[in-house]
DNA sequence: GACTCGTGGTA
DNA sequence: TTACCAAGAGT
């Protein structure tokens, strides 16, 4: 049964909410769907200007499906997680196939679709579909956690469990699209996870936390873990007409279907790589000019990139491949490249001869 | 259940 | 400079 909960949030909703998001405008479940998956793991101010972007090139699931994956993933770099977009291109097909392109208002079938969980499912069931339904995202565990008082890191399943039944109890049968963005809105701009606005919350009379002045043991913090070092060369080739050799990485793993520089085993030393280039890329290169390293940090790792310039004496065997591409430099630029990666191709100046 | 997958903001 | 983490989902 819903409580007082909802009702307190959708009167601070009303006066303080954001109403006002490129997506809350011609909203349809694509333009929903499309959003949350931006979204997942990445704050709105850096999704806004990608989600203009996308929507510009691919207005509706028919352009999308019909999209080559390269041109998607171009779309989304720089946005991280690359998995989300061959996800949606993924999904985009199976809306037109399977449902002749009008998405399902089931969260079950929503959940069905490649990178659609439950809680996305549920966001769109709810904020386009207007029927009701529980999401629960990082800012709703964090309002949660600290309102019921919920111990343990919501990485743990119990834990995990426990919010999302605080989620269902809360969830209103009435106005379940602006209470989705509204509990949202109060975790992103009051309930923050450093100085949250607890004196302005208009749920604060009844937030354990608050009550126990341990805001800020809520929500528990994940266990700390050891990040490995791991380093990689970063073959910069570029052959007499000025071209430079791209590579595109595997499906999975990181930065996965992604075009990137050739790699090879860090194993080899500086003075291995122009044998090692020649065998394993059939290139006749001329010495290594090294390039100064510099430090990546991803979620689970360091990683040492550390760039080397080989030019290339003569033609070539290597390239027009699916995998290998000789290309000029702002070819390489209109690609899906990595962040690192578009970094190092645009300002050489940050990686200086030694 | 543990691990993987990016990037930029923040303290 | 470094650690932490944010509109999660797939393997």
């Amino acid at each position: 049964m819903p409580d007082r909960f909802a009702d307190k949030l959708l009167r601070w909703y009303d006066q303080h909410g954001r109403h006002d998001l490129p997506w809350h405008h011609n909203r349809n479940a694509y333009r929903v769907w499309v959003s949350e998956i931006m979204l997942q793991q990445t704050q709105v101010t850096t999704v806004i200007p990608y989600f203009e972007a996308f929507m510009a090139r691919f207005p509706d699931v028919h352009a999308l499906a019909s999209a080559p994956v390269d041109d998607v993933l171009g779309h989304w770099s720089g946005l991280g997680y690359y998995a989300r977009a061959r996800n949606l291109h993924k999904a985009a097909k199976q809306v037109v196939d399977e449902f002749g392109g009008e998405f399902p208002a089931d969260q079950k079938q929503l959940e069905n679709l490649t990178g659609i969980g439950r809680s996305t499912a549920a966001a769109i069931v709810a904020q386009a579909f207007e029927k009701r339904a529980t999401i629960l995202d990082g800012n709703v565990k964090r309002v949660l956690a600290r309102y019921h008082a919920v111990p343990g890191w919501p990485g743990q399943a119990a834990v995990l469990n426990q919010l999302w039944e605080h989620a269902e109890s809360h969830t209103p049968e009435a106005r379940i699209k602006d209470y989705t963005q509204a509990i949202m809105d109060l975790g992103a701009m009051v309930c923050t996870r450093s100085k949250p606005g607890c004196e302005a919350c208009p749920l604060n009379d009844g937030c354990l936390a608050y009550a126990r002045d341990e805001i800020r043991l809520y929500p528990g913090s994940k266990p700390k873990r050891e990040k490995p070092e791991k380093t990689t060369w970063m073959l910069i080739l570029e052959d007499a007409e000025g071209r430079i050799l791209m590579e595109r990485r595997p499906p999975s793993g990181i930065w996965g279907g992604l075009w990137s520089l050739p790699e090879l085993d860090p194993a080899y030393g500086s003075d291995e790589l122009q044998d090692a280039c020649a065998r394993e890329l059939g290139l006749n290169c001329h010495s290594p000019e090294p390039i100064s390293g510099f430090r990546h940090t991803f979620s689970h790792y360091h990683l040492h990139i550390q760039p080397v310039r080989l030019p290339v004496a003569g033609n070539t065997q290597v390239g027009d491949s699916d995998r290998l591409r000789w290309l000029h430099r702002e070819e390489a630029l209109s690609l899906g490249l990595p962040a690192p990666i578009r970094t190092l191709l645009t300002e050489p100046e940050q990686a200086t001869l030694l």
